[in-house]
DNA sequence: GTTGAAACACGGAACCC
DNA sequence: GGGTTCCGTGTTTCAAC
């Protein structure tokens, strides 16, 4: 990725401007203008230019998984075959809805994926269905989360 | 967590209009509502429903962290003393601001947690003066993130 | 940085099917 | 229950200062 600016400069009122879209990206832009004492325009431009720098790489409405029965999340090591092209089995991967990020990572495992599912069944059925047979696939270690006590954006 | 309903109905307008939301929350209500072909008011209607039934949980603006120079992700699996209380440890890693994400895991670790830092440097840092300096700390095991591949929401 | 003005969007009320 | 139109208020997005 190249960007306009590696290092862009961002003063008290643009980290403020970011917090509050951060925490809610449909704020109205008056009402932050208000609440900084500045004018609505001002932010305007200043999103702008936020935009621009690519710092603010959109916005994402954010649903909930419980709500539509996905209560079951986990983080699976993959070891892949060395000849295995590790591309193809991202695109494949990819194909699986319940896989929501995926990783090349050192150490032990090829790739490193988390999913959500609905229950342990589900998450069954996607490890042996899914991911088991995709080719290259050699085993698997999965890592179930009890408990996400910590999900956040990195600080401004 | 409760809600008002354990089983909501979604119909395809709602699909609809989730998804748009989902990739860009700042996208006008109107627009998405010449695009499905229904009014505005009738989409605001919608949204209110499912907005009180849980499934939207807010809107964030995504921010490039590359763009301020946070180009090393990491997994780190912990291992915590019988003694210590985990939800202490949790308190403390809530307190490093590198830590975007902590989960109780099945498995090996204790803790699984999700860091974003500049580089190996400063990884390094957060792993023996931040996170081995946690009481009930006894080891981490370390996972870095070549390259992310995939990062999304579940698909509606 | 500001103001001002036009265009537009929001969110309620009243209503229809 | 859904959907619609109408309308006052508030917001966005310009240009000009």
């Amino acid at each position: 990725m190249k960007f306009d600016n590696d290092r862009i400069k961002i003063d008290g009122i643009d980290k403020k401007i970011i917090r509050y879209l951060m925490q809610d990206a449909r704020k109205p832009i008056l009402e932050i203008a208000r609440k900084i004492g500045i004018s609505g325009a001002a932010i305007h431009q200043r999103l702008r230019k936020l935009e621009t720098s690519g710092l603010m790489s959109g916005s994402k409405f954010v649903i909930n998984p419980k709500v539509l029965g996905y209560t079951t999340m986990a983080y699976i090591g993959i070891f892949l075959d060395k000849a295995m092209s590790n591309p193809k089995a991202v695109k494949e991967l990819e194909k699986i809805p319940e896989v929501l990020e995926c990783h090349y990572t050192t150490g032990n495992w090829s790739i490193l994926i988390k999913v959500l599912c609905k229950d342990n069944e589900h998450l069954m059925h996607v490890l042996n269905k899914e991911i088991q047979q995709i080719q290259g696939v050699s085993r698997t270690e999965t890592f179930i989360s009890l408990n996400q006590q910590i999900d956040r954006q990195i600080q401004i």
